[in-house]
RNA sequence: CGGGGCGUAGCGUAGCCCGGUUAUCGCGCCUGCUUUGGGAGCAGGAGGUCGCAAGUUCGAAUCUUGCCGCCCCGACCA
């Protein structure tokens, strides 16, 4: 392990980078544009499957599992959809190997192992699972189905980046379907609502809800709503959708039920989705210079305890071994570091690295003193404390260093989010860097037409795009920034990831 | 797919322009001793198809050609 970072304002996209790596989250793979998530980062993951899939089964979902691939015939059916995911679908079009007739050792696919009909592997699963519920609905009875499945998809990204792009990534998607439109759109909202809620309480990330203009709308969809975050160099980054299908995939799939009155009627969908992206929102949104920023209530280790070993450690290692019980009886999850094999120092600072939230150092001298050194994270402050108090003192600071950095990302958001009304000052803002040397852009909320020809003509001066139109914005006479024509509503700005 | 850059030990690199002993240095790794309250010190040690292939040459990490791979910038995107 080579020390410290590129710090963020050197080089904001390397800090990030080596921060993955270092932080051991996750690694290149030799396979192109996938990675490899290691343990630590696995294990931040496992946290966020295990909320989210709580909160689901909370409004009632039930997880099921799809298959990879989907037949090409099935994928076209939905044409926009279809569309959408041309350009980025891997195809397999054989189903065996065999030697190479002249290279010994070698493999090629077999030319007689043509598939009859190719299969696409999925970039999402609508096409399957709509096929699927064909099957499964004919009565209003039969509804509403209220499906997820945890999965991994490919999509043949150009550029990847660890975590915020791969080829293939891990999701999970919801595929809901039921008899009436009011009830689809309760659900697309509700979803939509049930990751705003586990972002800002779990992942300490505000986000502003909002949807989508129809150019940045899912193929397929209707309508789509988003949870749009501010990351620390100014760039926005969307971390979960919810969509709203109408009837579109059950037009496309034939999906038809006889509601109440014997009439026939087509079935309204929804589908929504969070990725191992929430991963490189949570890496950006609050890590510092030093390594990870974990919220406690994602952290795989919540309190580390390093005794700082001299002599005879007998006595020492007792009291942290207590410790550690008396916080693991809380519900706590906690590592006590007694390996010998490295000094102190260099445990701080990997456990920085990793974004232990609470650092707890007990040694001889405080034995005597009864006091014990207490590190948060987030702050980076520490204090001694008597060690009488130290295991209460651990269980609040948990929630509010939870608290603080949510707090922080907060103020962030709101120093780095204005109101403008002319177009001059609108690209201006994009330019400035801010005192800390890395922050660059930011919210910005303006007038737009509603014109998809005003959105892309300032995409392409401008880089910045429109993030959502959001849910909480009051409406606001105005006039668009760019064409100077009438606006109800002020709509959200950003270059974007 | 266009434009730029790079492949030398697990990682980061020097050497290449101007070919010539045993390929440089740092981190990491191993062993031993001393250490341990903010990334320990000293001593010793292991580790290399110089991306691959062909060519030029008495001799190639170095020059030439071809190929492969990766990174950065653009178009596409959770």
């Amino acid at each position: 392990m080579s020390k410290g970072l590129t710090p963020r304002r050197e080089n904001y996209s390397e800090w990030y980078n080596e921060l993955v790596k270092k932080a051991d989250l996750a690694e290149n793979s030799s396979v192109r544009g996938c990675m490899v998530i290691k343990p630590y980062g696995y294990a931040i993951w496992e946290k966020m499957q295990q909320q989210l899939d709580r909160m689901f089964k909370d409004t009632g979902h039930s997880n099921a599992y799809f298959p990879l691939f989907i037949p090409k015939s099935l994928f076209e059916a939905e044409e926009k959809n279809a569309e959408g995911f041309a350009k980025e679908c891997a195809v397999v079009t054989h189903y065996r190997l065999k030697t190479h007739p002249e290279q010994k050792g070698k493999l090629i696919a077999d030319p007689e192992s043509k598939l009859e009909e190719e299969l696409v592997v999925r970039p999402t699963s609508e096409a399957v699972i709509w096929n699927t519920y064909k099957n499964w609905i004919q009565s209003y009875r039969d509804l509403p189905i209220l499906v997820n499945q945890w999965a991994n998809v490919v999509r043949w990204e150009m550029r990847t980046r660890l975590f915020l792009r791969t080829a293939e990534f891990l999701w999970q998607e919801g595929h809901t379907a039921h008899a009436t439109r009011e009830e689809a759109l309760a659900e697309t909202e509700q979803m939509l609502q049930v990751y705003a809620e586990f972002a800002e309480k779990y992942m300490a990330l505000p986000v502003i809800k909002g949807i989508k203009t129809p150019n940045e709308r899912f193929a397929g969809a209707d309508e789509t709503y988003c949870i749009e975050a501010l990351m620390q160099d100014g760039k926005a980054l969307q971390t979960g959708t919810s969509h709203f299908l109408g009837q579109n995939f059950a037009k496309a799939f034939d999906v038809k039920f006889l509601n109440k009155n014997n009439q026939l009627e087509y079935v309204w969908g929804t589908s929504w989705g969070v990725s191992t992206r929430l991963m490189g929102a949570l890496i950006m949104a609050h890590s510092d210079d030093n390594g990870l920023v974990l919220p406690p209530n994602l952290a795989p280790i919540q309190v580390v305890i390093i005794p700082i070993l001299k002599g005879d450690n007998t006595k020492l290692l007792e009291k942290c071994h207590e410790i550690f019980q008396q916080l693991k009886q809380l519900g706590i999850s906690v590592k006590l570091d007694d390996s010998d094999t490295q000094t102190p120092g260099f445990k701080y600072a990997e456990y920085e690295l990793k974004g232990v939230p609470v650092r707890v150092a007990l040694g001889q001298r405080d034995l005597e003193n009864n006091t014990i050194e207490i590190a948060r994270r987030d702050t980076k402050t520490k204090e001694i404390i008597s060690l009488d108090n130290a295991i209460e003192y651990v269980k609040q600071l948990l929630p509010a260093i939870q608290q603080g950095i949510y707090n922080k990302a907060l103020a962030f958001r709101k120093e780095n989010t204005v109101k403008v009304d002319n177009y001059k000052e609108f690209k201006e803002i994009l330019e400035i860097t801010k005192p800390n040397g890395y922050t660059q852009g930011g919210f910005i909320e303006a007038h737009w037409d509603g014109t998809t020809e005003t959105e892309e003509k300032i995409k392409e001066e401008t880089k910045a795009t429109i993030r959502c139109i959001p849910l909480e914005y009051e409406p606001e006479e105005g006039t668009c920034i760019y064409t100077g024509k009438p606006s109800k509503r002020r709509v959200l700005f950003a270059r974007a990831y």
